[in-house]
DNA sequence: TTAGATGTAACCATTGACATTACATACGAC
DNA sequence: GTCGTATGTAATGTCAATGGTTACATCTAA
């Protein structure tokens, strides 16, 4: 089980909104091309990013997408739990019915949990010390050695 | 998305293998009465946690399984290979189709591998510091507790 | 040889991701 | 205000993976 590439893209689609934002219209139409995806793909994760406060989205004519906040302040954990329900359920799914009449069955879960919540902290600690300025810059940085090249 | 429950059926597996060896026969009916599920999953994993090499398994009559090492060098990060195909993909999914004649469509494959490399290196080395033996320790303790309660 | 266990193939149902079309809704410019 | 343009979202389809279940071949200890 892999975690849904609505994360890579959500990557892409901040990245694309601050490298071009001075050149082009960033809208959902323009950003697909990018990512090589449906624009409604696109549309659907801008609800989610918007939903989480890292973006704002304009209707209408020179419309499209800008972000909320400075992109150093935009952790790709605050990326992640946008556009990835791990809220509610946590990154580990459980099997749902342990036989209560067990000894092990009644208490793994108990068990578990404390170690799967460690697992997962790690995770978003890594996730929380990268932020999409580094990756813009890197992008930028690649995008100029390509070049000169 | 999340990982599969696989993963905490074959840890919650181990455990009974362990736990019931000296007064049981523990074999995939027996496990999956405490896991709750179809004996045949069982088998699956069991067939999965044996490619790993971390339990023997024997058919026939008095048949069940066994580990196939201490519990103690049996890691999370063990299992959690041994049932989720992660060697090859990786844990996230990057969308495939970015457009090379985009700048960053063209780079942030590359700008973004190494950093989710790091990311999942985080979880597994979480996973690699937990022991199957310490969940069965845990798990028999916290049986003593209920029961003197 | 036989009872009992695993190994596995062949289904099915459910879920989630992602794709796509279509259209209602909102906003800016004139 | 209307008109062009972009978002918001419902409806539908496809595809892959999980997990469930039945059935049966295969192996092994007694």
């Amino acid at each position: 089980m892999q975690i849904s590439s609505r994360f890579t893209m959500a990557v892409h689609i901040l990245t694309c909104i601050e490298v071009f934002k001075d050149d082009y219209q960033v809208n959902s139409e323009f950003i697909s091309s990018s990512v090589g995806v449906n624009p409604v793909i696109i549309r659907k994760i801008f609800g989610q990013l918007k939903a989480a406060g890292l973006i704002h989205v304009q209707r209408g004519g020179n419309g499209g997408a800008s972000l909320a906040k400075p992109s150093g302040k935009i952790t790709l954990l605050d990326v992640y739990r946008a556009v990835d329900s791990i809220e509610e359920e946590g990154l580990f799914h459980f099997h749902e019915n342990p036989n209560a009449n067990c000894p092990v069955g009644r208490n793994i879960h108990y068990v578990m949990d404390e170690r799967l919540a460690r697992v997962q902290s790690a995770m978003e600690k890594e996730l929380s010390s990268m932020t999409i300025a580094e990756v813009i810059a890197d992008t930028k940085q690649k995008i100029t050695a390509d070049e000169s090249a």
